[in-house]
DNA sequence: GAATTATCGATAAAAAATTATCGATATAAA
DNA sequence: TTTATATCGATAATTTTTTATCGATAATTC
């Protein structure tokens, strides 16, 4: 049933599954064992009709008058989300961006891991960023295939993030998340993400025009 | 216009328009004056009709058989997306995530400039961190004020995040950019854009399953 | 110079996402 | 025990977003 579905939510769902995981993960720690669809909308400004319906993707139920209990929530939505199933990937350009996200913890708790780092900077390599091993980047294609990695984060910057791609998707990634502000042409049957700071910076101002 | 306009845009419109731009910044560098919605749609596997409709709502005027020219379309990008206003922010939370924010050197691009950051920590208050001053975090009420800034960026740890956000909400600031995986709760005209890499990597592996 | 073709932009159609409605149900109150 | 109420979940309506259609236009080819 997950399996069909996953194939159709959208990606707003995806974007606003997470934040009510996070709200029931704080109502846990509190020992509330209940959330209604409302007070969740309440919270971040949502409808509870909306909430309602991106929860059932996952498969959990609600109860009339009570609402979803909490522990079976985020159960079904680490599992919808995919959470569980362990992934690694590698990370391409280790500067201050890409030294954050080697060291970020929370991504254990979705089910990833930066396996290891690259870099051309001979400064960096063979030394570790929160212990994890950074290697030049000629390295990468072997450890990527004998480690069978199908994810790759990209940190350079931009005009080297189409090479960096392309070196990869040769490599055998299947997935990118691209971090530079760079438009990359990558074929069709590899997944593409981009992490857009312009992007967000503008989101976020537009809501704040809208609200003033 | 632009200004009527800019409330109606999509947020998916919003997160493509700077990979046209992106796009374009690399073409203008190698000299080409016009491109056309096929070329860019091709590159970025979209339809022309949807990068012509997006970049409609910036105000560019293509040409028929010939396409946009380059130079007025990242103009009106630059214009539309709210590029070319000056606007200051701080920042909470100078650990990996937070440090390597206040070293972002694209922020500028996009007319965006995080003045100061603020933490807990008294190592690091009263040094730089890539040239910003780090307060700790009872001055930001002050500095804030003083300076009219409007824009906080969250980078602590989760459940510190509440507690930030309303700090920050008493400071003045208007508009909100949370890099912790938290919901927070605030009022409705604060404006609030939350960074979940989550999300992120859940749509991205999303992707990843419906390409095999 | 006429025919062909690539592209735009306006409008229409289709698809997707959000919101509303409402009967069913479970708890609490009377 | 009965009534009132909050909530769910299914379905319908609405709104928004995406995609298709097509005439107009500008460059290219014949």
């Amino acid at each position: 049933m997950v399996d069909e579905n996953i194939e159709k939510v959208s990606i707003p769902s995806l974007r606003r599954l997470p934040l009510y995981y996070h709200y029931m993960k704080i109502l846990k720690k509190r020992k509330v064992d209940y959330v209604s669809s409302t007070k969740i909308a309440e919270k971040m400004n949502l409808t509870p009709i909306q909430v309602r319906k991106d929860l059932s993707i996952t498969g959990v139920k609600g109860r009339a008058r009570v609402g979803f209990n909490i522990k079976d929530a985020l159960e079904k939505i680490e599992e919808f989300m995919g959470w569980k199933d362990k992934k690694d990937g590698i990370l391409v350009g280790c500067g201050d961006l890409g030294s954050a996200l080697l060291g970020y913890n929370n991504f254990k708790n979705y089910g990833f891991e930066i396996v290891a780092g690259f870099d051309v900077d001979e400064k960096i390599t063979g030394t570790e960023i929160h212990g994890k091993r950074i290697f030049p980047i000629d390295r990468m294609e072997n450890l990527c295939k004998r480690l069978h990695i199908k994810v790759g984060i990209i940190c350079v910057p931009s005009k080297s993030a189409q090479k960096v791609a392309e070196r990869m998707i040769d490599s055998g990634i299947e997935a990118i998340w691209n971090f530079a502000p760079a438009a990359l042409e990558i074929p069709n049957d590899i997944a593409l993400h981009q992490e857009d700071m312009a992007a967000s910076l503008t989101i976020l101002f537009k809501k704040h025009r809208k609200n003033r």
